[in-house]
DNA sequence: TGCCCTTGCGCG
DNA sequence: AAAGCGCGCAAGGGCA
């Protein structure tokens, strides 16, 4: 047995049986029923998209952790092994973990599922100190704020001896390649790199000293951090809970996973793949650049005759190759030349299949061996706390792109949207009588916009999205093709229409470091990166957003523990809920989500429309109809 | 070669 | 007075 006192400084204690020496009533006597214990998990190294479902992927070691001490518990010894899986079946038992990947991590290697048990210590952080940059959040960063820069010092120490081992390994790979007559050319050099990482995470010894003394630490880390963290995040109870049980739904959403149709995705990769080699040869042939390459090919069509002043331009600036503009420049610039007008229509063409292209080679790359996808769900991602996806990321696939996508054999799909939720999360915020009352009629909001205004339809609802969004006259402008004049006159219809609106956006404006919402949320005030001042007029967009994400969260919570459906909760893409439901279950599906996605914001109705999602073939996809 | 930053684009 | 918000991912480009 490996007993570190007091690693690195660290008051604490960090048990490191050897195979053979491990005692389980020792081991049991240290973690009785009933108690919250850290939980860490080391493994090999992680394939980037494939993460726990790569079939390369092995847990080598289990730690356990009170405040005071842990223990590390190694894989290969089915008597550690057995203790192990015993401690995290026990049902009353509760664990403490950075993020959801100790969780996967038990599921694939012990068929646990104690997503219900967990205490995430990374959504408390992020709960702790929403404005720390992305990453501040991570275990060591926490462990180094709160008082533990033992942790990261065991991290570095960890990683410099990792470096060690892989430049033995690799010079001892060309030795023995010489030594047998065989040529060295390929192999591994001593360079530190991804390649020497994933040796070193997979063959690293479990029991050497830094090895385990981190592992201990890890796992000590995260029991302490759960009484330093809920205080600091200053929220109260009922939402630390409701996050709690939100990471737990998001690992289990993961670990259920969706099913791709590979003969779709094999069909509409092929397609875009044929067009766009075809095309980028030709961009190529035509221009010596590639079809991405778009700084150098702005540059090389001004050569061509392209008066850029004259173009669409990015938000940064640069002229734009996307959408429209690429078509545009056909029609809208009559100096081009001949071979300027052949390379714009291949690039194009290109342009026109790029987006299916990479999506479905994420798609490809992502796939388990059960032709499954298991994307992440990132429950408290962005600064409003909106949630995120990750590989891939299912909330921006193109309608088109979202057909592979289906549902399994004996279910079907099926979305549910909150009605206009942003314009009705805002008229409850600011208590707008004109708008609560159109809502409460039923009326068509964009409509009642373009009336106030005096503008078609069609503009009164790009203002409707355009004030959601903290967007000003000159984007008005330029997104109705109007003047700049009209743009403002319009705006100031809108502000008087919507008195209360205007007045709950001013006061928003005196905030100018913290935001709360109506479920007790901080969220740090936008900076802007050129100057550093606080860009108050996305504080009411920010409002908006947080808000519209806490009554999805709301609503799948009910559906889990009303109705004891979770787990027919197949993806949540911000105002959507898409469940994956047995073919004989669709109408308690649907009337089931719907009331939970029906509710009163602020005196204001809150409403949800279902549908059940059936291609033309009679596979259910995920594809609106 | 890997790492970091910027840009552009899909979704909401 | 004016200011469009939030993500993840791929690709290019500069740097070590």
């Amino acid at each position: 047995m490996q007993v570190y006192a007091n690693p690195l400084g660290l008051e604490c204690v960090v048990n490191a049986p050897r195979p053979g020496e491990f005692d389980p009533t020792v081991f049991h006597a240290d973690f009785p029923s009933g108690q919250l214990y850290g939980l860490d998990v080391e493994g090999t190294y992680m394939d980037k998209r494939l993460r726990h479902f790569h079939p390369g992927f092995r847990v080598r070691t289990v730690q356990f952790a009170t405040t005071g001490y842990a223990w590390v518990l190694d894989l290969d010894d089915p008597t550690q092994r057995a203790a192990a899986a015993g401690l995290l079946a026990d049902p009353t038992v509760r664990f403490a973990s950075h993020s959801s990947m100790d969780v996967l991590s038990v599921w694939r290697t012990f068929g646990l599922d104690i997503s219900e048990r967990n205490v995430d210590t990374l959504v408390l952080g992020k709960m702790a100190a929403p404005d720390v940059e992305l990453g501040g959040a991570d275990l060591k960063s926490l462990a180094g704020r709160y008082g533990m820069p033992q942790l990261p010092a065991a991290d570095k120490a960890l990683e410099e001896h990792m470096k060690v081992l892989w430049a033995a390994h690799a010079r001892r790979m060309r030795t023995d390649a010489k030594t047998a007559g065989q040529p060295t050319t390929g192999l591994p050099t001593a360079a530190w790199g991804p390649e020497g990482k994933a040796w070193a995470w997979g063959n690293i010894a479990t029991d050497d000293p830094l090895y385990t003394q981190y592992a201990g630490l890890d796992a000590i880390v995260a029991r302490r951090l759960v009484e330093l963290l809920i205080p600091a995040t200053g929220a109260p109870r009922p939402l630390i809970e409701a996050e709690m049980w939100l990471a737990g739904a998001a690992a289990r959403l993961q670990m259920r996973g969706m099913l791709v149709d590979q003969v779709l995705l094999g069909e509409l990769h092929a397609n875009a793949k044929k067009h766009t080699t075809a095309a980028d040869t030709a961009v190529r042939e035509l221009t010596g650049l590639g079809s991405s390459q778009n700084v150098k090919l702005v540059e090389w069509l001004g050569g061509q005759g392209v008066d850029w002043s004259r173009g669409t331009m990015t938000k940064t600036g640069n002229p734009s190759l996307a959408g429209d503009a690429l078509p545009d420049l056909l029609t809208k610039q009559p100096g081009l030349t001949q071979q300027g007008r052949a390379a714009v229509t291949a690039m194009a063409e290109v342009q026109q299949h790029a987006d299916m292209l990479t999506k479905l080679e994420g798609v490809f790359l992502a796939l388990d061996s059960g032709g499954l996808i298991h994307p992440a769900l990132n429950t408290l991602e962005a600064v409003t706390a909106r949630m995120s996806s990750s590989g891939p990321n299912m909330q921006n696939f193109s309608a088109q792109t979202r057909g592979v996508f289906v549902a399994r054999p004996g279910h079907v799909l099926i979305s549910c949207d909150f009605d206009q939720v942003e314009l009705r999360v805002v008229a409850g915020l600011a208590e707008e009588p004109v708008m609560i009352t159109a809502i409460k009629r039923g009326d068509d909001l964009h409509q009642l916009t373009a009336d106030g205004i005096g503008q078609p339809r069609k503009v009164g609802k790009m203002t409707n999205f355009l004030v959601v969004y903290g967007g000003g006259a000159g984007k008005l402008a330029a997104a109705a093709g109007i003047p700049l004049e009209q743009a403002q006159e319009v705006l100031t219809r809108f502000w008087s229409t919507y008195s209360r609106i205007k007045g709950y956006n001013d006061a928003l404006k005196y905030e100018r470091h913290e935001l709360r919402t109506f479920s007790h949320r901080r969220i740090p005030v936008a900076i802007d990166s050129r100057d550093g001042s606080p860009k108050v007029y996305a504080n009411l967009n920010y409002m908006i957003q947080s808000s519209a994400r806490d009554l999805l969260v709301r609503a799948w919570w009910r559906f889990d523990r009303e109705y004891g459906l979770g787990s027919w909760v197949w993806m949540a893409i911000h105002d959507e809920i898409v469940l994956e439901v047995p073919v004989d279950q669709v109408e308690r599906a649907v009337a089931a989500i719907q009331d939970c996605m029906t509710m009163d914001f602020m005196g204001v109705p809150i409403t949800a429309t279902a549908e059940v999602l059936t291609d033309e073939d009679g596979v259910s996809r995920w594809r609106k109809g």
